[in-house]
DNA sequence: CTCCTCTAAACTGTCGACAGTTGACCGTAG
DNA sequence: CTACGGTCAACTGTCGACAGTTTAGAGGAG
């Protein structure tokens, strides 16, 4: 493992080292070799990845920055823990941004924005029919990125990915719900009507609703299964 | 300057260098004396302030998290330069934000809580009585806290810090409106109307519209007063 | 056996130094 | 006069070391 890091950082040295170490604590978190509340410690890591401890801590600043750890003065930088009721909190500031970004998309949207809507929607259609989760969840991240752009707020953006990730973490979040394709298919729907129509406040309140929908189904599903582990692991995602 | 520095320095140092620069550098930023775009030294800063890079470097972190400054690789930090339509957007996530906490609030608030908010508007209907804008301010931004304190949403407390501090950066900004204390104060009455009847979808409406209407009260003094950025920019801001 | 105290190891915060990269200035060619 | 290329200074990224603080564990008292 040592020799293949220590290439994989040659390798990409260009891009700054701290750069690299970031994506493997990332790594690290989201897979959960680094469980929730587990301490990063600085030295040991220097010495495993044979970097010194700088680019550690400025990797884990922008950990911190991301809403993936807490770092605390003298003590050290724990991984962050979220609670099943932290989780649901993160879901309603989603939700009330993601229902900003619907209405002024709703103002903004051109003809091409909505075609690339109904593109989406297709996929999604598809997807249904094909009985393919992982597809339709990947439609799903475009769709709602294509509405925070059309919104044209550019704080939303990286204000929603950060939500997003913190989210991530309580890693029993990651877990699709395939009986649920349908109806998440259905308000996507509305949320493109209402756009399509140009109102704002429809879309807006659309929006809303499905997150929060979405929300409960998955805190639902958690309380009948709750100890069941999750395989399916598409749930990363490629961010940018 | 610099003895001063450093004794102040010394005298907290129990609470980590970088959190002390951390606070020279937010009062730099914020009182003008770094300027928006202009670059952070690192080296000189640390020669001036007699400590070596590392807690500068840190703090500039810190700063970056919380919407200040800009990071760029192997370029430098620079002061965030907020435009006037991003001060628009932010202004628009923080009505957001803050409907959500009054949302919440109306649901969660107790008699204690109630009998909080009686006390901050009489403190703002003494400030208007006394024509005292300042304390007027003060109370304004304790009546907000209030309310997101109240939502129990841990998370939307740094989140709208974060943007508070952001559109800071637009010194304009900072400028108070004494003409509009009373009506900031009626419509201040209205969002606790609400929450005291416990109603969560008035509030959520009234502490929207509350700011985006201070807002644009905000924006129309620039227009007329300031340099004229964007001639559209007042009645693409009816439509809200 | 339990609790408190004190000591030592471990770890983070800070430091000064070096190396690689970036941006700018200067000179030359068209 | 302008555009392109090369050289150089300055600055950031990274490094290894030291100091102060925290935590854990050993030892003693109740």
């Amino acid at each position: 493992m040592n020799e293949f890091n220590t290439r994989l950082i040659k390798k990409v040295q260009t891009q700054s080292l701290t750069g690299v170490i970031y994506n493997q604590l990332e790594d690290m978190i989201l897979t959960g070799v680094l469980k929730p509340g587990e301490r990063i410690n600085e030295s040991r890591l220097s010495a495993l990845l044979q970097v010194s401890r700088a680019p550690i801590r400025e990797a884990c600043r922008q950990l911190e920055k991301h809403g993936m750890v807490q770092i605390i003065t003298r003590r050290g930088t724990f991984v962050a823990n979220i609670e099943v009721s932290e989780v649901k909190e993160l879901y309603d500031i989603r939700a009330s941004l993601d229902a900003l970004a619907a209405e002024k998309a709703a103002v903004y949207a051109t003809a091409e924005d909505l075609d690339d809507f109904r593109q989406i929607l297709m996929i999604m259609q598809d997807a249904i029919a094909a009985d393919d989760a992982k597809e339709y969840f990947r439609a799903n991240i475009i769709f709602h990125r294509t509405i925070v752009r059309i919104s044209g707020n550019k704080n939303l953006d990286a204000l929603i990915e950060g939500i997003y990730n913190k989210a991530s973490l309580c890693r029993k979040t990651n877990l699709s719900l395939p009986e649920r394709m349908s109806i998440s298919y259905r308000q996507h729907r509305h949320i493109f009507k209402a756009i399509e129509a140009g109102n704002p406040m429809e879309a807006s309140t659309q929006m809303k609703h499905h997150v929060i929908d979405a929300r409960d189904a998955l805190l639902n599903s958690l309380d009948s299964s709750d100890v069941k582990r999750d395989p399916g692991a598409g749930a990363r995602l490629a961010q940018n």
